[in-house]
DNA sequence: CATAAGCGATTGACACGTCAATTATTCCTG
DNA sequence: CAGGAATAATTGACGTGTCAATCGCTTATG
């Protein structure tokens, strides 16, 4: 019995190659409407999103928030900042910490691209599929997750 | 009637999430072990799957070939170059034109990517699903593909 | 209370992607 | 055949992501 017997068949690189790059293309093409429609990048999305639920957090919470490490969010909240999206401040109770706040036009642009965002969803996601497909949809995502959370 | 009627549901954003967050976690996943287990990135695995079938290639021929951007596979062979995984030949017939061409290293470290690659996709993706499953993925990859290519 | 350990956050170096501009060559057309 | 349009490929600027190192502050411990 050959060590390939354990290796994909045809049938199933196949499947592997259209998912992986197709869910590729989709994020990319949602994502890529998203920037031009609204001056967002996703990521710039994901940190107001959080923000926008609490208004005011430090950074190590945010960064957890959203599932991103420290260092990705400490690059992206730089360039926000110099955006003029968010600010940063000193956290009084402990001098390392640090507080990000959306400023007033990082809370306008996301209010502004909230539908657009969720209308670009659905054209590309939701009416692409049946209902059942979407249901199979969540399935297979959870299915496929349980199986990399494990060891 | 409402203008966020045409939004998705609380449901259909979930899906969408959980869709999307886990694909690319899973992308990640096989990629990062693709490069810790032998030292080739996807774009570089890509690259050199396309040379093996072909073992000598136009730039422009081969960005087709894997779906890139001319100035994306530039780069990207810039760096394979440096790390001398291919190399670029002048071409005689067009003086424009580039060849692409596998080194011996390169060759190597693609045949040895091979099975480590594979492997790794059954495990994470293959593995983790029904048979079912798996037809439903390629279905659902089939019918999103197929509204991105529309309007 | 000194100091080492630990924590919050940032930084620098580098890989990867996109877009727009550039260079060099070939092709086309008057 | 002259000169501009088209083509092959590269380049530069910049956003994004990861990893490892660093810096300053807090806390626990002897």
């Amino acid at each position: 019995m050959p060590g390939n017997r354990r290796l994909p068949t045809r049938d199933q690189l196949a499947a592997w190659r259209d998912f992986i790059e197709t869910t590729e293309a989709l994020r990319s093409r949602v994502g890529g409407r998203l920037h031009d429609e609204t001056g967002l990048s996703p990521g710039d999305y994901s940190v107001m999103l959080a923000l926008s639920e609490m208004s005011e957090m430090r950074s190590s919470d945010l960064a957890a928030h959203i599932g991103w490490e420290r260092s990705r969010l400490s690059h992206h909240l730089g360039r926000m900042e110099r955006r003029g999206l968010i600010q940063r401040e000193d956290c009084a109770t402990d001098n390392r910490g640090a507080f990000v706040r959306p400023t007033a036009a990082g809370t306008e642009a996301f209010d502004a691209a909230t539908v657009p965002h969720l209308k670009a969803i659905r054209e590309l996601f939701v009416d692409a599929l049946t209902p059942a497909q979407i249901a199979a949809a969540a399935e297979i995502a959870a299915a496929l997750r349980t199986h990399l959370d494990q060891p």
